[in-house]
DNA sequence: GCTCAGTTGTTGAATGCTCAATTACTATCA
DNA sequence: TGATAGTAATTGAGCATTCAACAACTGAGC
């Protein structure tokens, strides 16, 4: 696309663009932050326990904990180094496929998770959920899904995440 | 609070918050991926470079700029720091507070900001703009205006950024 | 069996962010 | 004037993420 015909945003656009932009972060900010310093856990990293936690066994494949809290292989396989050295999780062998890895929560992981969990919820709460009336929620949720579809559809890569 | 007085997010309230935290990492996987492929600028800094080109004279205390950019003082420093290792940004003794910094975008700089913007604009409409109808625009506006000020308000520390 | 493309997962370097500490200056109050 | 609290901005250490390169293995075709 030449520079001419861009096709710029209009001032409500665009108002609607940067008010999103800032909510998101103050938001994100907001969780991380409570996440950080009442459990020491960041928030990636909680979601990957979180992953964990509600598989049958507690346990899961690297790539397809990778794909379930929407992270790289690499980013997992750096966390759950990070998680394993606080005792969260166990690395084992895959039993059906010798080049795979199970990661499993500790039981010390899950005693982590529960004991984070309350605090984290408030959190969502007072800085989402609380905030926005049923309806808006609703809303909320309507425009995810349409964002996450058209992340799924294009042209262009999009994704961080592999789709297999 | 205790563990057990937790208010827990119901199953609607829990598929929203999630679907939400999908939607964001994907749309703003697909930004920055999208800035730093074709302009190699992280999203963070072209948000600074915008700030700064649409103030009079392209140039702000860094303090202001911090805010305007939603950014902890310490973040903008380092990013600027980079930012004049390219030569997009230069800095300046404040004239009226020996202890204040001027920031101002070069004219290379601001060159390199018009050549990022189209392909910038383009992938903000495929990944959110042109996904939804212009009434879940107006919502999502809503939506956000409502999270910033449950965040401006709130007893806990809940944002990183001052309020001077 | 052999080959080879594709998959699984890890590693290390580079980059950006956060946090705490620090320097330098301003403003207030006595 | 001198003391002190507060503000402006920077710095360096530590951590998380990204990227590219890599090692190990699987599976399909011949």
């Amino acid at each position: 696309m030449s520079t001419s015909d861009t096709r710029w945003l209009s001032a409500g656009e665009q108002q609607a663009w940067r008010e999103f932009l800032t909510a998101c972060q103050t938001l994100f900010s907001a969780i991380d932050w409570q996440l950080q310093h009442d459990a020491a856990i960041p928030h990636g990293y909680y979601e990957i326990l979180v992953r964990l936690s509600e598989t049958p066994g507690r346990a899961l494949r690297m790539s397809q904990l990778a794909e379930a809290s929407t992270s790289s292989k690499s980013r997992l396989s750096h966390a759950v180094a990070r998680l394993e050295e606080r005792g969260w999780v166990r690395r084992a062998d895959c039993p059906t496929d010798r080049r795979g890895q199970v990661a499993q929560l500790t039981d010390e992981g899950f005693a982590a998770l529960a004991a984070a969990a309350p605090g984290h919820v408030g959190q969502v709460r007072r800085s989402l959920i609380d905030v926005l009336t049923p309806e808006q929620l609703g809303q909320l949720q309507e425009i995810s899904s349409a964002i996450v579809a058209a992340a799924d559809q294009p042209v262009g890569p999009s994704r961080p995440v592999s789709c297999g």
